[in-house]
DNA sequence: GATGAATGAGACTTCATTCAT
DNA sequence: TATGAATGAAGTCTCATTCAT
């Protein structure tokens, strides 16, 4: 593996603190809020590259949302594909820490893993912002996600829960043996991403919208219905 | 649904998408063909949309590859995104076609279903090209997708292959009843998708190549596993 | 002036006679009539550059028009821009032509001059190609026009009309004395001409149509009033 | 009529068409300046589609002579026809600021009126430019002056102009009654155009240079007599 | 005489990035 | 910190013309 970095980490903070929030049009006030600027070009930046992927992104549009102009962007961020790494990675800081906003000890291993599955399939359905994201950084080959190191070290935590639930579950004998907690988020992760990512080729494959309201009910419980039937599986046990 | 149109090829010939170039220059090889050069222009579309998406696809790259002139592209597919839309379709073509191939009637249900699950594991893995273009249409919105005639077209077999198949496992009781087959499938192509389509992603969080050949045998085995806990789940009948 | 060249005669005629026009398809006749393929070329073309200029016209939609494939056009004419001189040479021809079918010499001089107007007027508005054709060619500096040695050939006519009118006219003291034919000519020509070539902007300037039949029957009642009232205006007897 | 919008510039600044390049080069010169690149960019245009017409002018020949970047035409002005119509509408500027620029209402009708004609004689001749622009306007069939708001207005002020010199020169009874100002606006634009806009096919015709200044001078008396000629005619009063 | 596939130069346009202020 | 004018490389697409059959 190549050296890695991340950009995900403002350099600066809090160093001009002492300039007041300007009340008049931000177009005149000539110094703004360094922090706040920043924020607002990467979120700008999170949207339009999830929106038209990388190649198809472009650097004014971001400017236009964030309201700044294109020097901003390569004072604080280099350039495109740096800003897009830090995009990236601020991205997956939301579902991983969601995802350990759960209690995975307390409960129930069956309902620890049902609200596992349905925190990810609410995520993924909730705003296609973040698989956009994540297929696009697919169809690059992952060459960003590679040069990122708080991705890895963002997943050991989600690893553990599922590996805690497993366990316990195994213990009590509700879970079949030698599952593999990779493997199983492999299988949870397709399950809830596909009628997102493949919205709508299977649209036009089946003439109907994969983003009604009913249908994802359904599909929810469908989700969690097949992940469970194979976890809870007598004939592995 | 506005007017579908397909630009899907003319006079068929078999070829797979990655016939090998012809041994001798096309320039000394004396008669000109327009069927090939179409052929040809096709074959090195589909490959560079796979890997590049659209708008990251090059007409010069396409033309290198199909050892063609720029104007021909124009000539044969009027512009990039039409050649795009004969890619998409001729995609489609080739793994709903290989999808009929299988016979749903004689056999077993079960064993009906897992021929099903495994030709669709191997399509995807084998070749990521096919995933990788869908995902790219995707991230466009489907916009390609939805201008052609022939893609909801071909969906209908693939839909009464699995419905035949159901119908004959509830009837032997042998699967659940109140199966859904376009969530079936939905489910199906969520399981064999995912790790072609994230492999860059995954590996880059887990840190482990998703397309070695023991790590795809294995989940290749679970995936059935899955589906058929899933659909034969007591519970359900 | 340069070396001159006309291209409006066809080089070869009537040498295969013994060939019967075939009751069949053009299309998979094989040989066609040459004089009338050559004509149909030049037909087309003469629309084509009037409709679009020089260098907006198309050898495209010339083919199309004349129903004939591509390598004809360089066969009979050599090249786009010997099509145009062709075309510019037939077009002149038609209205010199014209000019000659009024009989100068034995009316009244008044009328003969009234129906030189007339004509003028009459083939200028009616099809608004030729107007277009010659704006054109002046658009391009009239390098086109140079190269022909027909079109000054076919003006003397034109001009000897002309000079026999008014010389009966001042003769018979109803003109003016000193009257320059060429000049005279001139003016007729931008009376008869502008509301032609000039169709379009005047129309958005003034915010009316000056192709409606009702204006222009007006419109040729003042042309004619204005160049009798100078011609026989008493100041200059 | 369509909706209409108009190109026509930023804050002015009383530059003819052709005002000369800077003497130093721009590039050491250290202030850029928006308008006046601008108003380069425009100037240039505006000689290049008078030259060429809109398919035969180049955006690489108009950035040569504004000495700018290809960009910077996208950027101020969108695209080539955007500028174009920008081009259309500061010629017709020009032109009707000059007519403004006489008085009406003090003199004597007919040379107010001789006044006029020969403004509009002397600005049609002097400079080309004009004339091509409007020509090749009209080949194009007037699409981009119909999208001009600013051109019919513009119109407004010299057909006032005409109507009140017509008015005191009838009330004076030098003047024909029904004389229609619009009509007669047709006239003298006619006469004085044809010379410039015909100059090369009439040259080849005629055999003689149409912008000699003798023969310029002799025409311009010319035109004059045949307005006056017809608009004092007795016959019609 | 006729066909139409193929060519290649050059057109318009876009866009990430730099730089003087 | 912020601005926006300017750059230049590269992209898609067009079109007159040639050539093997």
């Amino acid at each position: 593996m190549k050296a890695t970095r991340s950009a995900a980490a403002p350099p600066e903070e809090g160093h001009t603190a002492s300039s007041p929030a300007p009340a008049k049009s931000r177009r005149t006030a000539g110094k703004r809020n360094a922090v706040a600027t920043r924020q607002r070009i990467l979120e700008a930046a999170m949207a339009e590259f999830a929106e038209h992927g990388f190649s198809g992104s472009r650097i004014d549009r971001i400017c236009a949302a964030a309201d700044v102009n294109v020097g901003m962007i390569y004072h604080y961020f280099g350039n495109k594909n740096d800003l897009y790494l830090a995009a990236l990675e601020s991205s997956y800081k939301i579902i991983r820490d969601r995802e350990q906003s759960l209690d995975v000890n307390d409960a129930d291993p069956l309902l620890a893993l049902r609200a596992l599955i349905e925190l990810t399939f609410d995520f993924l359905s909730t705003d296609p912002h973040f698989v956009r994201l994540i297929m696009n950084e697919n169809l690059m080959m992952g060459r960003t996600a590679q040069r990122s190191a708080t991705i890895p070290h963002m997943t050991r935590p989600l690893l553990d829960s599922l590996r805690t639930i497993l366990k316990r579950g195994q213990k009590e004998k509700v879970f079949q043996k030698n599952i593999d907690a990779e493997n199983l988020y492999v299988s949870i992760l397709g399950l809830c991403f596909i009628h997102v990512s493949n919205r709508h080729t299977l649209s036009s494959m089946f003439q109907r919208d994969f983003a009604e309201p009913d249908w994802l009910a359904q599909r929810r419980l469908i989700v969690v219905d097949v992940v469970t039937s194979y976890i809870t599986d007598k004939a592995g046990k």
